[in-house]
DNA sequence: TGACATCCGGAGTCGCCGCTCCGTATCGTT
DNA sequence: AACGATACGGAGCGGCGACTCCGGATGTCA
C-alpha cells in the first residue's frame, strides 16, 4: 500500500480530498455505508468523478474514513499515556470511543463482508491505535483499576459490542464496561 | 398488523412459506442482509416470485425471520423458568442467545435504517421475549447471581453487544456478561 | 374424477448505483 | 502573460437487484 513515487497533490485537490474524506464520514454515520456515493459527492460539494479520482473504489472511500478515524483514537490515547490515574484514563478513552463511534462497527462490518481484512487495511492506523490501548491498559492493570487477565484484542471486542449496546440502551455501557474492572 | 379474514393456505403453500423463511434466515446470517432474493428463492428451491407473494417486500421478509428467532428464544427462556440454579439459568441463557445469533444485531440494524420501527414489527414475539427475560432476570437477582440495579433493557442492550463482540473475540464475551454480575 | 380456486415459476421491467470518460477549468511555473 | 500539467464536473454506461405478471401446474372438494 501507500506508493512511494506520488508528486504532492495540486492545492485544490488536496482540499477536496479532504472535503470528501469529510461528508463521507458524516453521510455514512448518518444513513449507513449504504448511502450513495453521489450523495457524498453533493455533501462534498464536487462531482463524482472527483471523488473516485482520489478514492477509485467505493470500499477504498469506506477504508479511508476508517482509517481516519482510527489515527484520531490513536492520537487520543496517546495523549492520555502520561495521566496520573491511569484508571480514569483508560475508561475515560473507552467511554470517549463509544460515544464517537455509534457507527464504526457497520463500517468494519461493511468491509469484512466485501472480503477486505480490515486488519491488514488499517494498517499502520490500526497497529498505532492498538499499541497506545495497550500501554493504557497495562498502566490501568498496574493501578488495579482493571481486571489482570484482560487481553487487549478483548478491550478491542468489548469495545466494538460497547459501541452497538449504546444504540439500544446507552445506560448499559458502563455496565459493560464494569466487566472489565476487577472483581 | 396479522389481517382475520385469511383462509388457511394450501398445503404447498405453507410448506414453501417455510422453507423460504429457513433459507433467508440461513443465508442472511451466512452473506448478510445484503444478500439478494433470488438468492433466498434458490436455496428454498423456489422462484422468487413465491417469495414474493408470502413476503410482499424484502424488508417484510427480514422482518418475519427476525419475529421467527425470536419467537423461538423467548420459547428457550420460557423453559428455564422453572430451573433450579436461577443464576445459571440466566446466564445460560444469554450464553445461548450469543451464540445463535451471531448476526441478528445485522438484521435489527437493516431494519431500523429501513426506517422500521423494530419494536413495533416485533410485536407479540418481542413481547413474550421481553418478560420470559424479565422472570429469568428477577429471579437470578432474587438469588444474589446477578446486581440488582440491572434492567431489562441493560440487559437486552448487553445481549447485543455480546453478539456482536462476539465477531471479534469469542473470549470476550464471559468478560462482557460479568459485568452483569453483583460486584 | 372433474372442475375450480389457489399457487407456482421465472422471464422481464424499472430504477438505482458504482464507475468511466472527456471537454473544460484551474493551478503552478517560467 | 502564457503554456503545459493537473484536476474537475457530470452525463452516460453497464449491471444488479427488488418486484411484477401471467400461463401453466397443483391442491382441494364434491
Amino acid at each position: 500500500m501507500s506508493a512511494a513515487g506520488d508528486r504532492p497533490l495540486r492545492a485544490d485537490a488536496r482540499r477536496n480530498r479532504a472535503r470528501v474524506l469529510d461528508a463521507a464520514d458524516e453521510i455514512f454515520a448518518t444513513k449507513g455505508v449504504g448511502a450513495s456515493t453521489e450523495e457524498v459527492a453533493k455533501r462534498a460539494g464536487v462531482g463524482v468523478g472527483t471523488v473516485f479520482r482520489h478514492f477509485p473504489t467505493k470500499e477504498a472511500l469506506l477504508e479511508a474514513v476508517l482509517v481516519a478515524r482510527f489515527g484520531r483514537l490513536a492520537e487520543e490515547a496517546r495523549g492520555l499515556v502520561g495521566a496520573d490515574d491511569a484508571g480514569a484514563a483508560f475508561f475515560g478513552f473507552l467511554a470517549a470511543v463509544v460515544d464517537q463511534s455509534a457507527s464504526k462497527n457497520a463500517f468494519a462490518g461493511a468491509l469484512a463482508q466485501a472480503g477486505v481484512d480490515v486488519e491488514a487495511a488499517l494498517g499502520r492506523a490500526g497497529a498505532e491505535l492498538w499499541e497506545a490501548l495497550g500501554v493504557l491498559l497495562t498502566r490501568a492493570q498496574a493501578a488495579g483499576a482493571v481486571r489482570p487477565d484482560a487481553q487487549v484484542d478483548q478491550v478491542v471486542a468489548v469495545l466494538v459490542g460497547a459501541s452497538r449496546a449504546a444504540d439500544y440502551a446507552p445506560s448499559a455501557v458502563p455496565l459493560i464496561l464494569d466487566g472489565l474492572r476487577p472483581r
